[in-house]
RNA sequence: GCUGAUGUAGCUCAGUUGGCAGAGCGAUUCACUCGUAAUGAAUAGGUCGGCGGUUCGAAUCCGCCCAUCAGCUCCA
């Protein structure tokens, strides 16, 4: 019988007979291996432990522990939900069910209500599927048949994926009485998964589009041991208590009110403060770093955004004050900053000896979200951005984009986030002809130029296909919320048109007029969106240098108030944000109260002190630090403001 | 905008088949002057998200609207 060589990941190679399965081959490597295996990676590519191997490969185990593992697990998992929601509800329609990051979901039109109360009964279901232990069998046939076979069995979109896959033979996996159209891989069998649960439930929209039908999504995950699911759900709620939403309001950071409107919060003093520590810092950085500031106004003419493209292509997401039809003069609220700068640019004849010129704004924009998108300080529909525009000389574009990269890694970094960020190179798509002003040999021009100056500086990014603003492509650098959810904190872009729109020019050496290049970018983003991720990241107990009150002083009795009053004034005078508690309550109550605040630092103030001049010195997270001078404790302070420390 | 859920005192939440609006925490007042995460007592606090309907009677049933949450879509 023929023989073949399977290279093991430890470099070792095994002689097996050809042909014989995935599965068989584990299970000669070892019989633990073999039960805990959930698929095979043959030369790169995820396959089932049934397939057959019939020549020379390297070869890998997947198990749980294995992220391509996972994927497998909450692949069955997901179609062990359809089977069991096929049985209790079999006139239910299915449509798609894949893993994603933490799990699996499926999206099945319903023909009657299903709500999260439906849940239990549809979980016990997937215990039986699970319990019976189905095979789960590979097979494959022709597009026309398995056309056929849905047609029959009734469900579109099957029929409309099948029609989409370019090949003609598709695959089917099937256990016990379902079968579904799947490229797999899958487990084994369904009495793998052992640990499951359904989280949510949520509509989506058939193939992502608005325009479809919108069906009813089930989320769920798995896990290979019960310990592990209760301990990944027990993190998803203990993240839940970071949530921005709810820590910013309890802590007093921000508010809304139904009178006042969605998406407009109402920043109160100690959202305020942080906002004003973090504008300052970010407008002095910048000064240093060669910005000039400007301060536009917030509404302007619909002239203006007819010339900049925004009336065309942006006009959705506005606020329009007046009616075309009707008044003389149309305004609207302002969305972005970049015609009011390009405007004062063009204030006076530009020589290439003057660029590159930076603006910087802390500027307030205003977008229309459609109601269902707002969402505490991430996404709301007043907001302000550290705003600014770059405009430059073709030589100059690239040591300008990189001054830009180390601005965002000062600033990010200054507030601890840095390490959290990912970067995504946006891209058009020039099948989109609504979003993107269509010249596609400026796009490439421009794209090309963008990813040979994130390559040249070795940046590690994602690309992705229509995400691009409609005027060019972006660096986009993306952070997680305690949901996962991923948004965008920091946008770059290369901008090869507005000049043209504004008509921006410079003269060159020869005495010839050019358009400048224009790097539209951001350095903390927007700081209501960048608050939020603060407030999560360090759920409330922000860095002593943001804190917006860094010292509370809580006299014991009421003889030590006066000089807790005196140490309050002398630290305020040094720039350090001091509060007094002299209320007639115990110590520890005081104590309980400024640890619930997050405040960094408590001085304890009794006769002790006041008598050897000294505070008692504790801290929210190292407790007591015993008595210090007030002249000692804060030189450690200032200390910390100056390296902005982030712990 | 779409799907689903939610909205009762400042906060967290009870409130049965439609029949007098409840608790804990917080707040206020008084007493206590206290040593590193909650002193005690008393008092006040409500258009039950809003508007309309059904009913002798609505927090409770129905409709519309507003807001909040998760997801989709869209975006910083």
């Amino acid at each position: 019988m023929a023989q073949i060589k399977v290279t093991l990941p430890d470099g070792s190679i095994k002689e097996v007979a050809k042909g014989i399965s995935a599965g068989e081959i584990v299970k000669s490597i070892s019989e633990g291996l073999y039960r805990n295996a959930l698929a095979v990676k043959i030369n790169d590519e995820v396959s089932d432990l049934n397939v057959a191997v019939n020549d020379d490969c390297n070869f890998k185990v997947l198990t749980f522990s294995d992220a391509e593992g996972k994927q497998v697990y909450w692949h069955t998992a997901s179609h062990i939900l359809a089977q069991a929601v096929k049985r209790i509800y079999p006139t239910a329609k299915l449509a798609i069910g894949p893993s994603i990051k933490t799990g699996f979901y499926y999206d099945i039109e319903f023909k009657t209500n299903v709500t999260q109360d439906d849940f239990a009964k549809i979980e016990s279901e997937m215990q039986k599927i699970i319990k019976a232990d189905f095979s789960i069998e590979r097979k494959e046939m022709s597009k026309k048949e398995a056309k056929k076979y849905f047609e029959k069995a009734d469900e579109d979109y099957k029929v409309e994926l099948v029609e989409d896959i370019p090949d003609d033979k598709v695959s089917f996996y099937t256990q016990g009485e379902f079968t579904d159209l799947c490229r797999g891989p899958h487990l084994p069998s369904t009495g793998k998964v052992k640990a499951f649960k359904l989280t949510q439930l949520a509509g989506a929209y058939w193939r992502g589009n608005e325009n479809n039908k919108m069906l009813t999504r089930i989320y769920g995950t798995a896990f290979d041991k019960k310990k592990d699911l209760d301990e990944y759900l027990a993190k998803v709620e203990e993240a839940k208590k970071r949530d921005h939403n709810k820590i910013g309001r309890e802590l007093g950071y921000f508010m809304t009110d139904e009178n006042i409107g969605q998406g407009l919060p109402l920043l109160m003093p100690k959202g305020t403060q942080l906002f004003e520590t973090l504008t300052r810092f970010v407008e002095d950085e910048e000064k240093r770093r060669g910005y000039v500031r400007t301060k536009t106004p917030y509404m302007a003419k619909s002239n203006l955004y007819k010339i900049s493209g925004h009336w065309d292509h942006y006009l959705d997401g506005m606020f329009v004050i007046g009616d075309e039809m009707k008044d003389k003069e149309v305004f609207a609220l302002r969305p972005m900053t970049c015609p009011f700068q390009y405007t004062i640019y063009n204030n006076g004849l530009k020589s290439y000896r003057d660029l590159p010129i930076r603006y910087g704004e802390t500027s307030t924009l205003f977008r229309n979200e459609s109601s269902g998108e707002m969402h505490g300080l991430i996404r709301i529909r007043q907001f302000t951005l550290s705003e600014g525009h770059i405009i430059c000389t073709p030589e100059q574009l690239e040591s300008e984009f990189i001054g830009v990269l180390d601005l965002i890694k000062y600033i990010m970094n200054s507030v601890g986030l840095y390490n959290d960020l990912t970067f995504r190179f946006s891209r058009w798509d020039p099948n989109n002809k609504e979003k993107y002003i269509y010249e596609p040999e400026v796009w490439e021009k421009a794209e090309a130029k963008m990813k040979q100056i994130l390559d040249h500086i070795g940046l590690d990014y994602v690309e992705a296909i229509d995400e691009a603003a409609f005027y060019g492509p972006k660096l986009d650098i993306q952070i997680a919320n305690v949901y996962g959810k991923e948004d965008t904190l920091i946008t770059i872009q290369i901008d090869m048109f507005l000049s043209k729109n504004f008509d921006m020019t410079y003269i060159d050496e020869n005495g010839e007029k050019q358009y400048p290049y224009i790097i539209h970018r951001s350095s903390m983003g927007c700081y209501e969106r960048t608050m939020a991720l603060l407030l999560e990241k360090y759920a409330g107990a922000m860095p002593f240098w943001l804190a917006p009150v860094q010292v509370k002083v809580l006299s014991i009795t009421d003889r030590a108030a006066e000089k807790a009053n005196e140490i309050k004034d002398y630290l305020e005078d040094r720039g350090i944000r001091t509060e007094v508690d002299n209320r007639n309550e115990k110590i520890g109550y005081k104590i309980r109260e400024a640890q619930l605040e997050k405040i960094p630092y408590m001085f304890i103030l009794g006769d002790k002190e006041v008598e050897n001049n000294v505070v008692s010195v504790r801290h929210r997270k190292d407790g007591d630090l015993g008595c210090k001078t007030v002249e000692e404790i804060v030189s450690i302070m200032l200390e910390e403001v100056r390296l902005k420390k982030c712990d």
